[in-house]
DNA sequence: TCCGCCTTCTGAATCCATTCAGCCTATACC
DNA sequence: GGTATAGGCTGAATGGATTCAGAAGGCGGA
């Protein structure tokens, strides 16, 4: 059993013509306008392309002639193997894959370099007729290669603000500002927060206010905004609010996030998680130290996940297949325009049973 | 906030060779090889290209060119977005991914055409290296145009037998002939089984002996066969078995097909699932009907996905991140062969509370 | 002073297909 | 018979970059 010839081309559009006595418009008609020549003629051209092992019009020519990829770009802020163990990541990316079946296009992942150092070369190498750039920080190579180019661009969720580009995300300040009300509104007043990476630089532990400040990810930032306005709601003052911060978003990461609140704060009656994966594994946590969920800690999400339901977790819906689809039809939306997009998606928060009254200490 | 120019391209590499009065092999090294100009000029060349809009070499130019996509094709049987659906087949996505981004290429996720009707011009379009294709059925189209191109291919799971192309998947017919094995071996000698679809066309309802010759599927067509050696050990002809086939690999179907059983075989003791997703629907069954597990029937499924130890499935765990960058890994890998390369990974029977002795009628 | 080598840079062929404008021949109609 | 029309086909310009073989100039060594 030999390997099947993986050979250099040996025909072209051109020599094929040749062979058959015809112009390279009647060759290159045969195959994208069926109607431009005779039934007869097409027939022979395809028999003896057969025949000579032509195997069609190359992609690359035509891509550079027609200056068209036929594919869009998605570029992550994590390693793509990453992004395949996000629940959150995957529904996005079947979302974005749903706008590209419908408009037949490619969906290219454009990997990140795996070492440490970026390579926004590779950016700039990929052929694509245009980029969703999903959840960056602040001043990331890669989306800084994006912008180079002079192709269009839609940004999910971060950075915000980038004057000119499209962007798709949500309203993440007013939806954690919900969950901060609904706790306090429950009468939790010692409360503590499980943040994911505020830097690029690996940090886990706790975050004081001046590490907040320095925080590139403006989604996270936001979050923490808005929990701070929903608990200002109940006179909670955020600067007494400990949050722990966890630079991969895992479950491991959120367990021990989790463990090293109530460890160093044990009077607190809530947690409050920026991503649904913490809250689940704070919710593991809780209840290998016997501590009754919501009774004696309220626990709450953000994503609303598939396992957040089953779990009982309260958490905020976002719509991330919509994102999805909606990054990807903005993108492929050749409708010309003279002002950016800007869509936000609506949240709901979600009460389940992982939050009641607080204890009263 | 007007949107960012996304004019065609003005500056190309001959007008940036022009403008600074140099050659476009210079401006061209600039970008590709530093070493082989002074420091000063290149710093002109990049210089001026930055005043000029210059984004660099035009990625399909270079393509052209140079042969080379950067990127690997992905096909899957179904549609994408279902792909992301299926727990295996992300985890398979992930394998892949890490395979790309060790070699630097792009992961081009091929769409099928949404409607009904497949469109192979999408595979001819594609602008990449070689592709994978994941699970398809014997005659294939959107495989048959795969192979038409001059490209390195290989398959993962099926069809199998493909003669000159490389293939890496499992031996499911031993793996279910383990699990045959395994039910018999407890006692068990009435045994209902849920199989994957069969066929391209949607078929909902029991397999009989004519159907199953006739799949298309040969991954299902071997666990089936697996099935059938494992149970003949214990006597079992497979001709009294019965087989309920579902198109769609989701829990909804793998509940309907199991109350089918169930309903119209009382009397079965275990069910047999080529799925994990059908196995977890089918133990969910189980339960409502206040079955007790394994006592009044046992499961079995195949996958070992994430669910399955929480929910004590007996099942057959295969590597499937390893499959993907297995695939990856072969297709990126360069060395000339002269025969093509079949890689069987292993698997294991994990045996759990799903299954033990069957209840003595 | 001359030779040889290294560094830096250039010329031009090549990769392969798309597409616009237009030509020719029949057919249709009056 | 004459003219408009449609169908079928062609010529040649064009898209943008890579790369090989080699030229020109500078420098060290004998």
């Amino acid at each position: 059993m030999s390997v099947r010839p993986r050979s250099r081309r040996k025909a072209t559009l051109a020599s094929l013509a040749a062979e058959l006595g015809v112009s390279r418009t009647t060759v290159s008609n045969a195959y994208n306008r069926p109607d431009q020549l005779s039934p007869q003629l097409r027939q022979r051209v395809l028999d003896t392309a057969r025949l000579l092992g032509y195997p069609g019009p190359d992609p690359m020519a035509r891509s550079l002639r027609t200056r068209q990829a036929g594919a869009v770009g998605l570029i992550f802020t994590e390693t793509l193997s990453y992004a395949f163990r996000d629940p959150a990541a995957v529904a996005f990316l079947e979302g974005m894959a749903l706008a590209c079946e419908q408009a037949g296009a490619g969906l290219l992942l454009v990997p990140a370099a795996p070492g440490g150092l970026p390579d926004p070369g590779i950016v700039h190498r990929a052929a694509v007729d245009g980029f969703v750039v999903y959840s960056m920080p602040d001043g990331d190579p890669y989306l800084a290669a994006v912008l180079e180019r002079p192709l269009p661009v839609v940004i999910v969720d971060e950075p915000v603000g980038v004057s000119g580009v499209d962007w798709v995300g949500l309203d993440d300040r007013a939806a954690c500002a919900a969950i901060g009300r609904h706790l306090v509104g429950l009468g939790h007043r010692r409360v503590g927060v499980i943040a994911a990476r505020l830097t690029v630089n690996r940090h886990d532990g706790p975050a004081d206010l001046a590490r907040q400040q320095t925080a590139v990810y403006a989604v996270e930032r936001l979050r923490l905004a808005g929990l701070a306005d929903g608990l200002a709601a109940g006179g909670v003052r955020w600067a007494d609010v400990p949050v722990e911060e966890r630079f991969d978003n895992s479950p491991a990461a959120g367990a021990s996030a989790a463990a090293a609140l109530l460890d160093r704060h044990p009077d607190i009656t809530a947690i409050a998680c920026t991503t649904d994966v913490f809250a689940l594994a704070t919710l593991e946590v809780a209840r290998q130290r016997g501590l009754r969920v919501p009774h004696d800690l309220a626990v709450t999400g953000f994503d609303d996940v598939r396992e957040a339901a089953p779990a009982g977790l309260t958490t905020v819906r976002q719509p991330m297949l919509d994102k999805g689809r909606a990054a990807g039809r903005m993108l492929l939306d050749e409708t010309e325009r003279t002002e950016a997009r800007h869509v936000q998606l609506p949240t709901d928060l979600v009460v389940r049973s992982s939050t009641g009254p607080a204890r009263t200490a």
